[in-house]
DNA sequence: GTGAAAGCGCTAACAC
DNA sequence: GTGTTAGCGCTTTCAC
């Protein structure tokens, strides 16, 4: 049986401590993994924990360990379905992993002081940076006060900082050759002014691997990496419609506002005319209208990595700066 | 100047008190609003902590207040883009009136137990449940322990817990409305099986409003409300396309699939064969394919809402139990 | 392996 | 107004 009287109230370490028969500090090793207590010990402590309805709380543990359960996820971009995907796992997979997830959407960069404060006022247990812009001096300041920090598609390289990203290299390659194998020659790809990390990447595979086939390949710069940019780019696509191009958009979001002012727009007939293809494999790009050929980057194994290098870190927080590469795949829609 | 050491580190209470010559009180006092302490002693405070870069730990004063800054954000279905901006928006409003957004997405009432311990043990300011399935238990059990609970677009009324909506009714009308001024005479609603609260009473004024414009209303039931509902909807309604239907989808996720399927699959012509209407104005709604009239709900009107019903509730716990409508707008655009 | 005692950093009563 | 005194509930030396 559990709990009997009002849950989550103030029954205490002492309460279960009187009823086992033991002292307070038994009960916290009982429920401290790995501490100095007898089988028989924990056994008792235990059972009159779950009579009392008791949990250890967890603010005053994290008073005295100075460190609490919880990770801050930092986000940009949260309109991109492809961040929101990455944020429902990763907040999912840190509550099976007994972390508590805290969220901080930014705009592009903003506010960022006042959510550097938050983060070590709590200290927080990691901090997890999925966004596009996050400032440098956040990490910095993390890597400083030891306190673990895991970069999502990010090239910042500091030590003790753990990065992860998609093989974005693997991912260009892909697409140049998809295109190419599609029996494209001249290859446009929407270079987002405001590239990141992720996507210059991509982009510098792209053309090594056109390069390497010998294909024509032109940039044609777009404002930033949404929907707007993409469409945006439609004037200029669609001028070079008797080319046979093959179009590289490094993120869905751009490539479904292209192709859908392309199609809307100008009659564009895809892949008769031009071929398409995107990256990332949101939800959208399967829809019927998009149908878009693209990248797919797994985001379950994605966060699956993710707390597991959090794990590492706090276990031996001064290990070597580690770096992951998550895989990816083609996946074959209408678009090429 | 600002801190001058390791920002973040050790510096206490007791460090700025005796820079500032006062006692621990004294400064616990100057970072209390409303407390009772002379301006001058404030302001030795004030010097003292900005020159030692301190801040107040907000673990230690959550043990003896019972009671951190941290907002529990409950969120089911953030494939859903309106769910990812009301998150995204909520995150940052929680943020600037100094909350902390904790953020567990479920599955569809799924890991709910540990869930709820989770909330209580950190002694949250409040919760906010943005979930089609919330369970039951949850909101009894903040109820019952005083923990301010906030509703969205549900229809629970328990005391002491608040709740905010969309305004349903004026939406579904509104919907009907427009159908009908657009000389539809025959109506469909799509109804999820799986409809909630908010859903259910769109529907229901959408009904009463047909009714009494003398419309014929038909329901077809799908399956839930997600894009592949509203697309396997498409033969069914695809079949009335003589009939000159208006159609109402109380979700825009249900209607981008009707409707894309719809003319991919069938060649439906919209609005020319029939109208379409929508409910929360997605970005995806505002898309060049989709370019869906449908019933805006303002999200930051929303947020700001819920986040001034958790700060009143703190305030006075007992008092008795809000209930808010947000309301709605029309946004036309080619589909009706 | 176990208990006693000493905090973690802060706030709340209570005198003054 | 202000300082003093006690805790908040837990973990952690340190002896045993």
């Amino acid at each position: 049986m559990a709990s009997d009287k009002r849950p989550g109230s103030s029954v205490t370490s002492f309460d279960v401590a009187r009823l086992a028969g033991v002292s307070r500090s038994a009960v916290s090793r009982a429920f401290t993994p790995g501490a100095s207590i007898s089988q028989d010990a924990r056994q008792k402590v235990i059972d009159a924990a779950n009579e009392l309805g008791y949990r250890v709380n967890p603010v005053a543990r994290a008073l005295n360990q100075r460190r609490t359960d919880l990770v801050g996820m930092i986000v940009a971009r949260m309109d991109n379905p492809y961040r929101a995907s990455q944020i429902d796992a990763l907040s999912k997979t840190l509550v099976r992993n007994d972390f508590r997830p805290m969220l901080f959407c930014i705009d592009e960069g903003h506010g960022t002081e006042q959510l550097l404060s938050m983060l070590l006022d709590y200290s927080v247990s990691g901090v997890v940076i999925t966004s596009d812009a996050p400032p440098a001096e956040i990490c910095n300041e993390c890597a400083h006060l030891q306190v673990p920090l895991v970069l999502v598609d990010r090239d910042d390289r500091l030590p003790q900082v753990d990065r992860i990203s998609g093989n974005n290299a693997k991912g260009g390659r892909l697409a140049a050759e998809t295109l190419i194998d599609a029996g494209r020659r001249k290859l446009l790809v929407l270079q987002p002014e405001t590239a990141v990390y992720s996507i210059t990447t991509r982009i510098e595979a792209f053309l090594a691997a056109a390069a390497e086939f010998g294909a024509d390949v032109e940039i044609l710069p777009v404002g930033t990496h949404n929907y707007e940019a993409g469409r945006q780019a439609a004037p200029a696509v669609a001028a070079r419609r008797q080319d046979g191009i093959g179009i590289f958009c490094p993120t869905d979001i751009v490539a479904l506002g292209l192709l859908d002012a392309l199609r809307v727009g100008y009659g564009v007939e895809i892949p008769r005319e031009m071929s398409l293809i995107g990256y990332d494999d949101i939800p959208q790009s399967g829809w019927e209208f998009a149908n878009l050929t693209t990248i797919r980057q797994p985001v379950d194994t994605f966060v699956d990595v993710i707390v597991e290098m959090l794990k590492s870190r706090i276990a031996e927080p001064d290990a070597a700066q580690r770096e992951e590469l998550v895989d990816v795949m083609l996946v074959r829609r209408g678009t090429v």
